[in-house]
DNA sequence: CCAAAAGTGTTATCGCTACACCCATGA
DNA sequence: TCATGGGTGTAGCGATAACACTTTTGG
């Protein structure tokens, strides 16, 4: 690509902005969180919105979703997937945007906290989303449709734990995703039966007396699983 | 939306242009087929390309994707789903493109065989696509694996049949879309346990000596179940 | 010793798969 | 009458769902 072309072909085209959203999930080994942020500028500056940021030239549409998580997070290397194209006319009423959405999963730790705190951003529980700007409540809507669709046939919420964690902090990550209760023997047994998981011998006594064995993922299998892209029903 | 506002806001934006590229699938009551034309613009013109279009100043991204469909096939009201944003920086040289494709899969008939002609279009096979312009080979790759991952969780491939089938045509388009044999009797009856075909007391008899008993969707419930988003999987 | 969470097994049911034979009819 | 595609039933298997009691240990 060169400025030269760019002038000579597509002239009758018309330019528009883009923009990209990220739709960022959380989990803090209970919750299942949203994180939003007061917009600074204008239109509706202050309201809460899902971060976003405008496509600059110098960036494809996915980096631009990847930087601007980054900055929020101070998190790279995360899970992200495209959500939907946002393209009504009159969606942005500061402009013609089309925005590009995207959902990422994040695990709540400290490595994130600062950053969001000096971006003026904030964890929201699922159940205490406030009133967003433009469409992004549809968006958040759609994220967690596509979130629940997509663990069915991707492991995808194992993105959301530490690195070593217990059985029945998974339970939870998956009661958290689908808003119900999931039976203790089934969910073990269904999850065990994959071999994905490697038992350690230490126990996490956080939680109660007994404490629960911690478990790791065997990256390879893991790795194999969703390649064949198997169903993960629960 | 008014011009004083886009000018007043988000100064600091890069403008760059938006196109739909459309991936259509058509049916001809055996074999699944994509739609490709030759480009009429430089760069690449008269090479293979999957339809599309800059989006225009006067529609959203989505309306302009049925615009194009219609244009070529003369078709409206077709099953159409977003399948993906094509933002690489440099992926058309001849300026910052930023494409939001589509899939859509239509019934071939008389109707648009008329306008596919005139806009030198045509039908190939998906064993016999040609080497496509820019990344339209990924964006088909893609909108076959969405359209069998999809089929999985919707009755999707019903809009790809006339209104009254026979169960084996029904059979054979799932058999074009999967690329691999069913067994009659279950398919026959899991279709059946659905619930959602009316047998009508007509049969077909284009296809075989004996006949087979035409059907019609019962929309109601074919509605009911793409809402509750049941399990199809073959 | 007891409260609170972790861990474990069995049974009944359902859905999927695999498979072979009769039916209707036009040529 | 026969070739061709349409139509049907069943048995075995594996996965799911429902369900209750024991274990551990800190307080």
């Amino acid at each position: 690509m060169n400025t030269h072309s760019k002038t000579v072909y597509y002239q009758e085209a018309f330019p528009i902005l883009m923009a990209v959203d990220c739709v960022i999930f959380g989990f803090d080994r209970q919750e299942l969180k949203l994180l939003l942020f007061k917009r600074k500028i204008e239109p509706f500056k202050n309201e809460w919105s899902v971060i976003g940021s405008f496509v600059s030239p110098t960036e494809g549409v996915k980096e631009s979703a990847i930087r601007v998580l980054e900055e929020y997070t101070g998190l790279s290397n995360i899970f992200m997937d495209s959500l939907n194209c946002y393209g009504e006319i009159d969606r942005d009423p500061g402009a013609r945007v089309v925005s590009q959405a995207f959902f990422a999963l994040i695990r709540l730790g400290e490595e994130e906290a600062q950053m969001v705190e000096t971006h003026q951003a904030n964890w929201f529980g699922l159940n205490s989303i406030p009133p967003l700007i433009l469409d992004h409540n549809q968006m958040v809507k759609d994220s967690l449709e596509k979130l629940r669709r997509k663990t069915r046939y991707q492991p995808i919420g194992f993105e959301l734990l530490p690195e070593k964690f217990t059985i029945p902090q998974l339970q939870s990550l998956y009661e958290a995703i689908y808003q119900r209760q999931l039976d203790r023997r089934n969910f073990r047994k269904k999850i065990l039966s994959m071999n994905i998981l490697e038992k350690l011998s230490e126990k996490d006594k956080s939680t109660s007396k007994k404490g629960a064995y911690l478990y790791r993922f065997d990256s390879k299998r893991y790795e194999e699983m969703v390649k064949r892209g198997i169903d993960f029903v629960l």
